[in-house]
DNA sequence: CCCCTTTGACTGACTGTTCAGTCTAAGCGG
DNA sequence: CCGCTTAGACTGAACAGTCAGTCAAAGGGG
């Protein structure tokens, strides 16, 4: 055995996590396949001999750091809706992280979902990684729905169905905002994310264009 | 210049034809970044070294089976929308091959968008093609709106807004189905774009799971 | 003979991984 | 308190393999 044995110390337990830090931020930079274990080592401050130390294999590092980053992506989740009484509110909250890139922490856009699909094609392990982190995302917004169902925010449709859908929609708008589509601007996919939501949902969104919609 | 010079001859342009063709299928089977110039050559019964000869660097050659495919999709779409009157199936047609593959031509999944996506972000030459073939699907989308609301067929609303809604929708449902999720189904995915669509539009869409509807 | 096409052989650069061994700190018998 | 042992953390240097791109030369049609 290579890696470190036994019980992790808190030292090392660091290191690890400074390393899958370190490899998240390659990642993003340089992207998924042109990230090389030297330039993990060097952002890590360690010598690229250690990082195998702890991970045994380059494949074992990346798909680690994308589960790393995952849980790091629903932790800002939970933090950002940590506080919001209303359904209506938290969905708001949760879409606005979805759409618009804030910089906290090191994942300040999507392109990382972008090399996730694309390895979780052909790796095993990171399309586990993939497919867990849509099941929770999914389950998050189906719970938010329900919750708005039981108070009477919202109108009753199936929220398996209308999770599937609202989840494909903002994926798919991720896509637009993470490769800087001129025509679907961050804010503009909030807008139209919160728009087919309240649509759906049956609440009134005030978007910057109501003056022509309230004309009608 | 290494490249073929002048005016590509009838024999030269079917070789690079066969070389773009071979390039396509490696990378889908592959991947975009494990592509290895070697492998293209053998499908296109040829030699590495003439490969370059052609294409003059490996990027290029890859940026130029990206244009390709492309190109082999669009045409894919106007043979499946060639012939249908109605806005309504047309607008069937195509979200139907963009939802459920049917394994004609080189392009039988959306996998290649995945990896199209991913080396977009960083490779300014991918990112033209991904921004070109964007704008196209969304004009496309756009058309057949206009072309149904001309013939009362659909109902007013800002053809542009839809189309960039939709095309994001059936992005993120393309996703789920080249990642074989379990839940999201090729048919489950047309069902839902076309319920959206059907609600936007004004048009009764009679899904499968009618009977639940008409109940209430 | 000339020019385009094609190739096999080669190379230079890169990079994941191994390995033999160093350094540090803790454990422990006396 | 001291020396000895052990184990984990860590490293520099080398290895082995890969692969894009080069080049000199051969093939062949006009």
């Amino acid at each position: 055995m290579t890696t470190p044995a036994g019980e992790p110390t808190e030292v090392a337990d660091a290191r690890r996590v400074k390393m899958l830090q370190a490899a998240v931020e390659v990642i993003e930079e340089r992207g998924f396949s042109e990230t090389r274990i030297t330039d993990v080592a060097e952002r890590a401050q360690a010598s690229p001999a250690l990082v195998i130390y702890y991970f045994a294999t380059k494949d074992n590092l990346l798909a680690e750091a994308l589960r790393y980053a995952e849980e790091l992506w629903y932790e800002a989740g939970s933090r950002q809706m940590a506080g919001i009484a209303d359904a209506r509110g938290r969905l708001e909250a949760i879409v606005r992280m979805s759409c618009i890139p804030e910089g906290t922490g090191p994942m300040d856009s999507w392109v990382l979902w972008l090399d996730l699909w694309a390895q979780a094609v052909r790796d095993d392990e990171v399309a586990a990684v993939r497919e867990q982190f849509d099941r929770r995302w999914r389950e998050t917004i189906c719970q938010i729905v329900r919750a708005g169902q039981d108070h009477d925010e919202f109108s009753a449709l199936d929220p398996e169905e209308f999770a599937m859908t609202f989840c494909a929609l903002l994926d798919g708008l991720a896509v637009q905002i993470a490769l800087r589509d001129p025509v679907v601007t961050p804010e503009r996919a909030f807008e139209l994310s919160m728009a087919y939501a309240g649509d759906r949902l049956g609440f009134a969104w005030a978007s910057p264009d109501a003056r022509r919609r309230s004309r009608r």
